[in-house]
DNA sequence: ATGGTTGCCGTGCAA
């Protein structure tokens, strides 16, 4: 960006870095993001690509993963500082969660980047440990949050939560389906109310669609068009002021052999 | 109501 004091973020599940660096590559050239959080990185640490991301300007990096799941990394162009001593949700070491303090040209600001639990098929805790999962992932990290002070702070993620009605391509037939059920989408506004305020609504009116994924399974994704809103920004009160613009890269849907989910590009001047 | 596809790997599992 041309203003010195200014960060373009992008969130984007990548579902797989090493399959998909050519397509990071290619963003990184067209919307040249000062910050990029990734999800789904599916790397362990040992056989993360840090020479080719450090090759495209991003020679700050912190990141978290595993073999086969999840994984999640922070790569930018300020000086990051990780967080340590972040919780290990729920018990498991399943690399949802990094955090760290970027030293832009302005003030520090403190940044998370989450890979909420999918959370399985059945939205039922008595019969599905994955959905029992899901909702104390999100409980626990909102009692965490609820401790902290929350000032100059930026949430991003695979929040794999649709919360409103117009997040998804049919409120009626979703509501049902995890992802956009009424449990969920308690516990994650429970969240956001501990004090953030969602980025991508304060550009896009709640009576606009908006989506950030389409699942594989539909052949033709733009015709069906049966998104929904997985994929989130949120921000504390005091960096509302610094929103600039909002981006949801939906042509990237289209890229070859694309994730299901697009970035998402949010310019600050901080 | 069901099945649809993808990535990880080398088989089913998770999404």
């Amino acid at each position: 960006m041309g203003n010195a004091l200014a960060m373009r973020l992008v969130t984007w599940n990548i579902n797989s870095l090493r399959l998909r660096l050519p397509h990071l590559e290619t963003l990184a050239s067209t919307l040249r993001p000062d910050v990029i959080c990734l999800q789904e990185t599916k790397v362990p640490d040992p056989l993360f690509p840090a020479e080719a991301l450090r090759a495209l300007g991003y020679e700050h990096l912190h990141y978290k993963g595993m073999k086969s799941y999840n994984g999640v990394a922070i790569l930018s162009r300020y000086p990051l500082t990780p967080l340590d001593r972040l919780p290990d949700w729920h018990g498991k070491e399943d690399c949802r969660h990094v955090g760290a303090l970027v030293h832009t040209p302005g003030a520090p600001v403190e940044l998370h980047d989450f890979y909420v639990p999918a959370g399985g098929d059945e939205p039922d805790v008595t019969i599905n440990p994955k959905f029992a999962h899901k909702l104390a992932f999100v409980e626990e990290v909102t009692a965490w949050f609820k401790n902290r002070t929350r000032e100059r702070t930026i949430l991003v993620g695979d929040f794999n939560i649709a919360p409103l009605e117009h997040d998804v391509w049919s409120h009626k037939q979703l509501l049902k389906i995890v992802s956009h059920t009424p449990p969920e989408i308690e516990r994650l506004t429970a969240w956001q109310n501990v004090g953030f305020v969602d980025a991508m609504r304060h550009f896009v009116p709640a009576h606009e669609k908006l989506y950030t994924w389409w699942s594989y399974r539909n052949r033709d994704w733009k015709t069906s068009n049966r998104g929904r809103r997985l994929d989130h920004v949120w921000v504390t009160p005091d960096l509302v002021p610094s929103l600039s613009t909002m981006t949801v890269l939906r042509d990237a849907r289209d890229w070859t052999s694309p994730s299901d989910h697009v970035p998402v590009a949010v310019d600050f001047t901080l």
